[in-house]
Order: C-alpha cells, then sequence, then structure tokens
DNA sequence: ACCTGAACACCGTTCAAGT
DNA sequence: ACCTGAACACCGTTCAAGT
C-alpha cells in the first residue's frame, strides 16, 4: 500500500491544538501541573502523537512561550501606528505590554518559566532560534520609534547612550513592572496599594523625562492620551478586560 | 526509657545543613534537578527526616528563597550606611542588588521561581508570612534614604507620587534590568551587547534624573562613586566575584 | 509513514515498624 | 519523640507492534 503522507496543515492545525490544550491545563492547573498524560486525555491522539510534535515537556513548553511572544509582536506593531508624538508612540507600546499581560497573565508567567535554565536547555535548537527571531521583532519596533524621537528631536539623548541602550532600559522597566505587580506573584504589603495601569504608566513617565524625551510629564496631558489609546488603539482589548474582571 | 527531646539548636542546624545540600543541586542541576532523593543521598538521614522540617519540595524551595531574602536585606542595610549623598545611598542600594544577583545567581533564579503560583499555593503559611515579612524589611530600607532625601531637598518629587511609589519604582527597574541580563537567562543580540554593571548604573541615572533627586547625572562623577562603593562598602564581595571569573 | 499504548525508570509523599 | 525506608501513585519518555 503506498505509505500516507500527512499533509503540513492538518500537521500544523494538530500542533495549534496541543498547544491550546496544554495552556488550558496550565491556567487551571499552573505550570507544575503540565502532564503529557492530561494533554493526551483531552485530546484524541496518543502520547506517540504528542512526542511527534515537541520532542520533550520543554520543548512544549518553549512552544507556547514563542506562540505568546508572537501576539505580543503583533500587539507592538500595532501600538506604534498611533497618531501622536513620538513620546506617545513609546508610551502605546508599554501600555501594550501591559495589556497582553493582564488580559494573558497565564502566558507572561510561562515566558519567564520558558527562560529558566532547566526549561531551555531541553528545547529543540529549532524553536530556540524561533525563539530569538521573535524577540528582535520586537525590539525592532522599539527601535523605529527610538529613530523618528531622535530625528524629530523630540529626543535628546545624553551622549553616552545608544539607541539599543534606550530600548533597553524601556523593556527592563516596563519588565519588572509588570512582574512585581502580576497577579500570580506574591503580594507584599507595599505592592498591594499599587495599581498596574497606574504605576506602569508613572514609570515610563518617569523614565522617558529621565531620557530626556519631550513633551515632559507636566508638559502634557498623559490621561488623555491613555484614553485615546483605550478607544484608537485597543478598543477590542479594553473590553476583554472589561468582561474578563466583570462578575458574572 | 524516657522518649528523648532533640533540641532547638540541632534541628536549626540541620535545616540549614538541608538548605545548603539542596542549594548546591539547584546549581549543577537547575530548579527542575531538584530531588528529595538527591538531597538524602548527599546527607546521613532518610527521606522522612526532610519531610520533618519540610511540608513538601515547594516548602523547601521558599525556605531558600527566604534565606536568600535575607542575605539581600542585610547587604541593603550595608549599603545605606554609605557616607555621601542621599541619591549615592540609593544607588548604593542598586549596586549592592546586582553584586548580591552575580555572587548568587542560583539564589535570583529561585526567589523568581518561588513566586510562582504552583511553590506558593504548597508552601506552608508560615513560610509565606516568613516572606511578606522580610520583603517588608527590603522596601523599609528604600524607604529610609527616600525620606532623609525629601528632608534634605535633594529629592523633589512631583506631586503626584508618594514616597513608597518612589521605593517600587527603583525596585522594578532594578528587579527588571537584572532579570533580562540575568546569565541563566535567554540572551537575544541586543542584549548580548549589554554588561550588566554598566546597564544598571545607567538605568537608575536615568530613572533618578526622572525622579528630580540631584545632584543630576551631569553634575557629579558617578563612576567615582562606584569606586569607593567597591572599597568602602563591597571590598568583600567585589574579591569573591573577581576570584569567581577568574579562570583556575 | 505515521500512530498506538504497554512498559520502564524515576520521583514525591506516606506511614507502619523500629528505637 | 523521632527516625527509617519500603510501598504507592503518578509522570516523562521510549519503542515494538500495528495500520
Amino acid at each position: 500500500m503506498s505509505p500516507k503522507v500527512i499533509d503540513e496543515t492538518t500537521l500544523h492545525a494538530r500542533e495549534e491544538e496541543i498547544m491550546q490544550t496544554a495552556l488550558e491545563i496550565i491556567s487551571e492547573l499552573g505550570v507544575a501541573g503540565l502532564t503529557i498524560d492530561k494533554v493526551v486525555a483531552r485530546l484524541p491522539y496518543s502520547k506517540g502523537t504528542i512526542y511527534n510534535h515537541f520532542t520533550c515537556k520543554e520543548d512544549l513548553l518553549t512552544g507556547l512561550c514563542n506562540r505568546s511572544v508572537e501576539n505580543v509582536a503583533a500587539l507592538f506593531e500595532r501600538a506604534i501606528t498611533y497618531d501622536g508624538s513620538s513620546r506617545e508612540k513609546m508610551l502605546a507600546v508599554g501600555y501594550a505590554y501591559m495589556l497582553h499581560s493582564q488580559l494573558n497573565p497565564t502566558e507572561f508567567m510561562l515566558v519567564i518559566s520558558a527562560k529558566t535554565p532547566s526549561v531551555r536547555e531541553k528545547s529543540t535548537e529549532k524553536r530556540q532560534e524561533e525563539h530569538l527571531e521573535l524577540e528582535n521583532r520586537l525590539l525592532g519596533g522599539l527601535l523605529k520609534v527610538i529613530s523618528s524621537g531622535l530625528a524629530s528631536g523630540e529626543l535628546n539623548l545624553l551622549p553616552h547612550l545608544s539607541p539599543a541602550q534606550v530600548a533597553f532600559s524601556l523593556w527592563s522597566m516596563s519588565f519588572g513592572t509588570i512582574a512585581l505587580l502580576h497577579e500570580s506573584l506574591d503580594r507584599c504589603s507595599v505592592r498591594v496599594e499599587m495599581q498596574l495601569e497606574r504605576e506602569l504608566i508613572n514609570h515610563s513617565n518617569i523614565l522617558l523625562d529621565g531620557l530626556n524625551w519631550q513633551p515632559f510629564t507636566q508638559d502634557h496631558n498623559w490621561q488623555e492620551t491613555i484614553e485615546r489609546f483605550k478607544k484608537e488603539l485597543f478598543a477590542d482589548e479594553v473590553q476583554q478586560l472589561r468582561a474578563q474582571s466583570a462578575p458574572t
């Protein structure tokens, strides 16, 4: 009999199905609760088939992580289309990052775990390279906004700072703020009084002032800018977030 | 026969021994490589005894995390004794955090993992409360420096920012920077050109400028301040770091 | 060429038996 | 009162047998 060959798109759809199921399990039971047995139990495939797609559990985690970073990149690319000053665009990117982390708390956690050496070391070379490419895509968006700020004269860098360093400072700040205020992390008494949206905007403004990026915090109505983000860029996401936090 | 009662200090010493062994295993094999079997194999106690000290594996991880935060707190308390301006003291705290993360990369990773819901949920109430206390001790140090900056007039806050928010912005920035440049995390092409010490100082300076904390970056020789940190505050730690990175 | 699931090795946790 | 380690349930991974 002629050996059956499964076409690419079926394979791809199944991979997507496996990842979606794994994500659901992690949302319910945490990363530690993810088990290949449980994935198999929820799908019409056998263990062996899962292992045809992912070489090991960690490879599956890296796959999920990449899927999430891809969604973030798409959101960033939408953010920088905002019709406003370069500093507003930069803030839009930070806001997009925050929205994504709120809408997908499990995925945000996952990206952190997937960077852990124990996960990374076991993942496929292929999926690791894919991850680097995706991160570079993220940074590309930031660098575009930084160049346009420099070109327009709104951003006046101190001489010792490169555009890449500026991008990195913004990334560090956003990541740190979101990670520490992430709902799935412990709250200490100081953190409980913090609201993620408010603090992220505060931190961004402090940093952008420190970078010498005009208009400065006092010279612009940033609350109005945020309102425009919500309407013009992220209407769908904001609605999802409201639906999610509203009690049934 | 009179039942034998084991005295407190012996128990405490053994707990320390268990944690030290667990930390060594994690350094060698990663968090995922930690196994109670492996701990037992390296110590003269049985499985049951380990479970007398820690209710489960996650409780042991939280114990390790707390031990690490305690060391950070001690380092912070040393940092704020620096004989200089309030802004220099603040920078000293950030520098202390960075030094700790470089000297104890495994512990830094561990603190992140221990905040993960899957770990936290299984830990003892007692150890979780201990964790909150320790974090408040950390923040207490920061708040002291902020008050003294406000008192001396070196720090001029915009009206909408509270001292707690300032402390939190500095914490987020340092945490984000260290986490993203941490040796155990993935490097993407932009990150490879970054040096942790240089970037942490850059980021702190940008943030402190943005907070309106004098003297500003251009008005002071910060490299000199760092050199004084190395000599006056952290001579031991800097030496350890050199010994660690020097090839044998 | 691809799928299946029994089989194996390993690990967290418990607890009856010992001192 | 405390320790021990055999025993159990569960999980990641493999691979011989099937289609």
